[in-house]
RNA sequence: UCCCCAGUAGCUCAGUCGGUAGAGCAAGUGACUGUUAAUCACUGGGUCCGUGGUUCGAGUCCGCGCUGGGGAGCCA
């Protein structure tokens, strides 16, 4: 007899009096004197676990179904029934239970049928994922996953497997993580007793990747439409609920592409995976809204139905200084928006998705295309109500002349960036892009406000256990 | 990295004025019941984060360290 899948018996897809096989852990048990018990299951391919009906008369009943506990593996057969009971339309009649694993001590198993903190869940980071909370939010990012990559495939784009390992140290954001097999207690030396990175496995420094940006850029001067979509990492110390050492990061790239035409992108993606997530993980995110956030759904939505709001930095500024009322940090033209700014912003001002864009040169990065004002950069954030900044991106620029002018001006070593500065030489033409920080995005949709709870086993500053 | 807060039963926490520890949940046993975070009774369960100090006596007060959380900065 072939297992069925809970989601598929749950969704009506397995008619009433089929035999059926579920395989999967108990969530609880519920003896009653009627002659049977309540055996709960899940398998993780939904929600909501399947009720098992265990009449005494089952072979095994008094020596091991009595005894199970949570988070004991079970092989269940028997046939679909409709319940007579509250709280599910089918369960499932046993004819036969068999314990594939046991639970060694149910005092100490760590996932108790009981609350547990977030904090607490992150020390058992291998078990966590049987919670309900930790088990949809999997589902989710699962579902997100694969509507990034739909969206982008069926927009035309090529999925670019850039580098995890890179060789320059010149990616321009944040710490690096090194990589190296030289001998960390007593490595080779140079003449002038530096270390000895000739030596080194790869015959240089190198490091873990930051963005996979620059590498992106040289296959959209190829193939017009790209993305990246894989890990980075951070070796920054920095200790908060939206950053982690390794996360992932979506990173399209579009040839012939200028900023406005970015921003559309942006909108789009971000419309597309929010609309697959309401569509697919409806069980996960009413969840959510129960436990969790109860504006995530309506949050979701208001992002599907309304056009993002688009406004120069230079405007923002404006309205933050005639929004009468004082921030910590006092606004004025030049300044890097402040959380709190982007959140008066987004949520006070516009109510909804806002892109700003055209910032100050002097406070982004070498690669942003100047303006004609000579005075900012086709930089743009998209700011979403409730989190902050969920986008990164900009123009690149493409004129060889000023970003040679912009990595001087900077004092950055311009043979670091050969081939960087290559495809401006060979054909260069106007090219765009962004991050999309998929933990904040995942947060963000189901409410978590811990990005460590979104991944499966995060990594953070003295943390990389499991 | 900076500023705050916390660390006591498997988990979440209480613990007054410094006098060797308590609740709820979970677990075990039993009662009851087509139950569904079931209910009720009973039982077991403690290196009070570590370390040094003050004291006749420290979970409690003080120093140092470790761990976790929140906020800030940086960013995705």
């Amino acid at each position: 007899m072939a297992t069925h899948a809970i989601s598929a018996i749950l969704s009506g897809q397995v008619p009433v009096g089929s035999p059926v096989v579920v395989q999967g852990w108990v969530r609880t048990r519920r003896d009653s004197k009627a002659g049977l018990s309540f055996v709960t299951v899940h398998d993780g391919s939904c929600f909501d676990p399947l009720q098992i009906i265990a009449p005494a008369d089952l072979p095994n009943y008094a020596s091991e179904v009595v005894h199970l506990t949570a988070g004991c593996a079970v092989r269940v057969s028997g046939e679909l029934v409709a319940s007579t009971g509250k709280g599910q339309t089918v369960e499932l009649r046993a004819d036969r239970i068999e314990v594939v694993g046991w639970v060694d001590d149910p005092e100490t198993y760590p996932i108790a049928p009981k609350a547990h903190s977030f904090e607490y869940l992150r020390t058992v980071a291998h078990l966590r994922p049987r919670t309900n909370s930790i088990g949809a939010i999997a589902r989710v990012r699962h579902s997100l996953a694969q509507a990034i990559q739909r969206f982008f495939h069926e927009q035309g784009y090529c999925w670019v497997h850039t580098p995890i390992i890179t060789g320059s140290d010149c990616e321009g954001a944040g710490a690096l993580f090194r990589v190296s097999t030289l001998d960390a207690v007593n490595p080779p030396r140079t003449a002038e007793g530096g270390i000895d990175f000739d030596q080194d496995f790869f015959g240089h420094e190198t490091f873990l990747t930051v963005s996979g940006q620059l590498n992106a850029e040289a296959y959209c001067l190829a193939l017009s439409k790209v993305y990246t979509f894989g890990p980075t990492f951070r070796a920054e110390n920095s200790n908060t609920s939206r950053h982690l050492a390794e996360f992932w990061m979506v990173e399209p790239e579009t040839a012939f592409a200028d900023l406005h035409a970015n921003a559309d992108l942006a909108e789009a993606l971000l419309k597309f995976i929010f609309r697959a997530v309401l569509e697919e993980r409806a069980d996960d995110l009413a969840f959510f809204a129960q436990r969790i956030d109860k504006t995530c759904i309506q949050r979701l939505e208001q992002v599907v139905n309304a056009p993002f709001e688009r406004m120069d930095y230079s405007e923002a500024v404006r309205i933050l200084e005639q929004a009468g009322r004082t921030f910590e940090f006092p606004i004025h033209w030049g300044m890097d928006l402040q959380s709190e700014h982007e959140r008066y912003l987004a949520e006070d001002h516009v109510g909804r998705p806002l892109v700003l864009m055209n910032y100050p040169k002097a406070i982004k990065s070498f690669y942003m295309r100047v303006n004609d004002d000579g005075r900012t950069v086709a930089a743009m954030d998209v700011l979403a109500p409730g989190i902050g900044e969920i986008i990164g991106g900009s123009q690149r620029e493409e004129r060889l002349d000023v970003l040679d002018a912009r990595l001087e001006e900077l004092k950055m070593d311009k043979n670091a960036y050969h081939w960087y500065r290559d495809l401006r030489r060979y054909g260069s033409v106007p090219h765009a892009g962004f991050g999309l920080g998929f933990e904040r995005t995942v947060s963000y949709v189901t409410g978590m406000s811990n990005v460590r709870d979104v991944i499966p086993f995060p990594r953070t500053p003295r943390s990389a256990d499991f």
